[in-house]
RNA sequence: GGGGGAUUAGCUCAGUUGGGAGAGCGUCUGGCUGGCAGCCAGAAGGUCAGGGGUUCGAGUCCCCUAUCCUCCA
């Protein structure tokens, strides 16, 4: 056979994609019914594809069998059945989702096929939200979004305009709960964040639907039948409205649906997308020849702040040299060009990893000195990056590595503060919200979870009240090295998606908190002094952030807030205390004063301008300059004018300081004789050497040339008069 | 990581050649009223997300930032 039925991938050679590959034998049984199914196949992975043919096929260093069978195929053809979804733990499941969609599950229908769909997604996003992944905006948190909105879609078209799916863990929960007996501990928190997910997917349906109304508006009105594929794509890349049930919606109004135009359209979004420039930041290249030479840096910086150590590489410029010398040294600032990164045998200086920032300091050096910057972690080496500051070193020479302590100690009690307000979070708001990010500076955390809604200001002060306590409770903190099982069993905090290694290093504050962490810590809570939180917010959709500051900068962040209390206070001569209700009085008095002077200043002399007025053929002209109105006064004053005396015609303008605003507004017998306020201002608002416009009844204009005012408002007058006149 | 969109009253949202900030619901006041969203009249409530730019003039056009929604990887 050839490489389309016997290769895996499928015609990997001559389509692609690179990679490894290689021939496979899949194994069919034949079921009673006639039907073949795949159940088993085994890849022999001895290839690496490189490029299109020929002579494309490189051989692997090592070889292996890749095999793998399908459990539940293997069941389907054991039991006797036509389909996975047809085995003995799956049909019950079945016949519950086809009961709460109100169907009789029928398997060759399109309903049946529906079912089975929800039967599928709604099994696999229990364990996956179980596991902690929940639905959002990438990677595999979007899989499970999309499985639930496709899931949502699928009952939609069979009727249901209601929340169902989040019914259905607990019947997942049962069915499973032989194998998996923990999916009943988390079936509730499973059960909200379907329900908070499907109530969102029906508010963006209702949401597309008035805009798809305006949609097939445009299509009926231009005598179309069809719903575009650009248009389509647009309603979907843009508002997650799905192509699918607007083909439905298209169908029910006569309308065909542009398959081929919206995938098009999709196409060229995704490359759009994905040609988003992913740049290494870190080219390999100088480090894989020290990679062959040794196997990485040693770590002392958990026992000591301070090593004497060999320099075993040096990279300037993305190429590794042998020193730097005087020329090198750089005074001052130094931009990224500059550094250079210096690797040494062992070290103390942490690189950073799992949040917390590398460490700074200065290495020492027989001939000259050499400040450290940043710190970072490549493989197991610990990339010391900075700047030459005198003399020069070279290869091979010792150096003492000194860390920057008082730097790394406020490293380390943001690093413990953040272990105890994740013990907080998760006591206060529940066990799901686990860690989604963090990061680790000086005196400064910042701490991202998962939580659904705000953390309100209540319990955000308990949580903070307990981290404090655990702190002045002055708790041990102990890390120890122990085989991964062994850690779960003791129950420390891991995290979905990372990778551990079989020993790993866990950090307990006494009873308080345990957590896989490889960071730096306090020996003990007390060290800390004080945990102040600053910040709440969200990140994303079910994505909390908190941020915090610890020692010598909580200090500083009170001292800065009494100041500026302090300054306030004095400002308006009155004690701190006095502040809220001072200010509460002033912004009142203020909003009095400001609305008194805007009606005096706009009915400053209504009857004076009527007595100004002329009257030509009916219609009282009024033109005059209204000291220092601003435009919103001035047409409070004409619409004084067009309810006391219409018909009335009225131009005013004013000026200040290199500034000219005009208003021209006319009653609505006026305009009816095809007189327009916005024609009559332009003639007088170049005069002030600007522009104008408005609408018939109403218009505006301004200008720089305040001297020219008066000019202007005679010419206006005039203008009026002979218009008027005709 | 990248593309598209949104942000206007307490809530839901209107607001196009750039020219007077609006509706419904809710709140308050007064009056009428025999009910389950009772009726009428009136009022309060806005830094049009924030910052910069263009313009005589920006909720509206351009740029930046923040937040949310959405699709792709």
């Amino acid at each position: 056979m050839g490489e389309d039925d016997n290769f895996w991938p499928a015609s990997a050679p001559s389509q692609g994609p690179d990679g490894v590959c290689g021939p496979c034998s899949e194994v069919f049984y034949q079921m009673p019914n006639g039907n073949e199914v795949e159940i088993w196949n085994l890849v022999f992975t001895q290839h690496n594809r490189i490029g299109d043919p020929p002579d494309n096929l490189r051989p692997l260093p090592s070889r292996n069998i890749d095999t793998g069978m399908g459990l539940e195929r293997t069941c389907a053809m054991l039991q006797g059945v036509d389909s996975n979804f047809h085995i003995d733990i799956l049909l019950p499941l079945v016949e519950t989702v086809a009961d709460t969609c109100n169907q009789n599950y029928i398997a060759g229908d399109d309903n049946g096929r529906r079912i089975r769909r929800i039967t599928d997604h709604v099994r696999a996003c229990t364990f996956a939200i179980h596991e902690n992944v929940l639905p959002g905006n990438n990677e595999e948190k979007y899989v499970v979004k999309r499985l639930l909105r496709r899931a949502v879609l699928d009952g939609w078209q069979m009727g249901i305009r209601e929340p169902f799916l989040h019914t259905l863990p607990p019947a997942v929960a049962s069915q499973m709960k032989h194998s998996y007996p923990e999916l009943a501990e988390t079936v509730e928190h499973v059960t909200n964040v379907i329900k908070r997910e499907e109530e969102s997917f029906l508010a963006t349906i209702g949401g597309g639907l008035t805009r798809i109304h305006k949609l097939f508006e445009g299509i009926h009105s231009s005598g179309g039948g069809l719903v575009g594929g650009e248009d389509a794509a647009e309603l979907y890349t843009t508002y997650g409205f799905p192509p699918e049930l607007l083909e439905t919606l298209a169908a029910e109004r006569n309308c065909a649906f542009d398959w081929n135009g919206f995938r098009e359209a999709m196409e060229a979004h995704g490359k759009k997308s994905g040609a988003g420039t992913r740049v290494e930041v870190f080219t390999s290249g100088p480090l894989d020849a020290l990679k062959k030479a040794m196997h990485g840096s040693e770590f002392l910086g958990y026992e000591s702040l301070q090593t004497t150590s060999k320099i075993v590489g040096i990279i300037a410029q993305d190429r590794l040299c042998e020193s730097l010398a005087e020329n090198n040294v750089v005074n001052g600032d130094s931009d990224a060009q500059q550094l250079v990164t210096i690797i040494l045998d062992k070290t103390s200086f942490y690189g950073e990893s799992g949040g917390q920032v590398g460490d700074i300091g200065w290495l020492e050096g027989p001939q000259g000195t050499f400040e450290v910057l940043k710190t970072q972690k490549e493989g197991g080496f610990f990339l010391h990056c900075g700047v030459l500051r005198t003399g020069s070193i070279e290869l091979g020479q010792e150096v003492s590595a000194i860390v920057d302590e008082r730097r790394r100690k406020a490293i380390r009690r943001a690093h413990s503060a953040t272990h105890l307000v994740h013990a907080a979070l998760q006591h206060f708001l529940g066990k799901h919200a686990v860690q989604q990010g963090s990061k680790v500076d000086a005196d400064l955390l910042r701490f991202d979870f998962s939580h659904a809604s705000a953390v309100d200001h209540e319990t955000l002060q308990q949580i903070e009240a307990m981290v404090n306590e655990n702190v002045l409770a002055a708790a041990p903190v102990a890390a120890s090295l122990l085989p991964l099982e062994e850690a779960r069993h003791a129950g420390a905090m891991m995290l979905f998606g990372e990778k551990y290694p079989d020993i790993v290093r866990m950090v307990s504050i006494d009873e308080i908190s345990r957590e896989l962490c490889g960071g730096t810590h306090v020996n003990n809570t007390g060290e800390i002094g004080l945990v102040k939180i600053i910040n709440e917010e969200s990140v994303s959709a079910g994505t909390r952030r908190v941020i915090a500051v610890t020692g010598h900068r909580a200090l500083e962040r009170f001292r800065q807030t009494e100041a500026t209390l302090t300054d306030s206070a004095n400002a308006l001569k009155v004690p701190v205390t006095d502040l809220p209700k001072r200010l509460q009085a002033l912004t009142k008095e203020l909003k009095t004063l400001k609305r008194q002077a805007t009606t005096q200043q706009s009915d400053f002399s209504i009857e004076e301008l009527l007595r100004s007025a002329e009257e030509v053929d009916g219609v009282r002209i009024v033109v005059a300059d209204a000291k220092g109105c601003d435009a919103a006064a001035m047409r409070h004053c004409i619409d004084q004018l067009r309810r006391k005396a219409s018909p009335v015609a009225v131009l005013l303008g004013s000026a200040e300081a290199g500034k000219v605003t005009l208003v021209a507004g006319i009653s609505r017998e006026v305009e009816s004789r095809g007189i327009s306020a916005g024609t009559w201002i332009r003639e007088p608002a170049s005069l002030v050497g600007g522009r104008g416009g408005g609408r018939p009844d109403l218009a505006q204009a301004g200008g720089k040339l305040s001297a020219k005012l008066p000019e202007a408002l005679a010419h206006a007058k005039q203008d009026m008069r002979g218009i008027l006149k005709n």
